[in-house]
DNA sequence: AAAATATATCGAAATATTTAGATGTATGAA
DNA sequence: TTCATACATCTAAATATTTCGATATATTTT
């Protein structure tokens, strides 16, 4: 449940956050409640297969997604642990 | 006291916490409860001076930090209130 | 007014990121 | 087993970021 983030880890969080397609993505995948498959996140954006997974890549070694195969497709969740500790971290700056 | 953040501005925030100096730069002025001149940043980190200038910019830019002039030098306070809408827009994700 | 201090800006090099196209790999279907 | 689909990796170009040194500006001190 409760996740204790290094500093690094909020970097490269931060930096996965730093980019308005991939916070994008991660809204898309939020409003969708449950899983959303690869392909299905590539339809609403203007960007080559390569560029899209080079991005869900990003998000998932920053550990904000977790993925998951099925048979040939890739299927994405929020990790709620992770934003829950990467935003406790930021606020406690204002604390 | 409750901000909104644009999309955009989530992005700012983001780039600018995705770098290792600025994040200490955060922390430190978040550890000394109060503000913090800009020099005595400086002498914390093995940087340039126009470097340091840079980073604290961005987090100017970013709304994180408040920079307020004293004379000839600078004085930083954390932005409390960017920061706990920051922490909750991303926290959102995982709700 | 001149010198010293604190910070900002400019210019340029080094490095990192973003992007797309081409190709590779794994899975499922015919 | 051959073909199609879904995704990953590689390469390379375009762009952005980081960094420093030099210089500029603003303020305080002498």
């Amino acid at each position: 449940m409760i996740e204790s983030l290094t500093i690094k880890q909020v970097e490269k969080i931060s930096k996965a956050l730093g980019d308005p397609y991939r916070l994008k993505i991660m809204e898309t995948i939020s409003k969708r409640q449950s899983c959303v498959q690869c392909g299905e996140v590539l339809e609403l954006f203007d960007l080559a297969q390569s560029t899209m997974s080079h991005h869900l890549k990003q998000l998932v070694e920053a550990d904000l997604l977790i993925s998951e195969k099925e048979g040939r497709n890739l299927k994405f969740v929020i990790n709620k642990d992770v934003c829950s500790a990467y935003s406790k971290f930021i606020n406690n700056f204002g604390a």
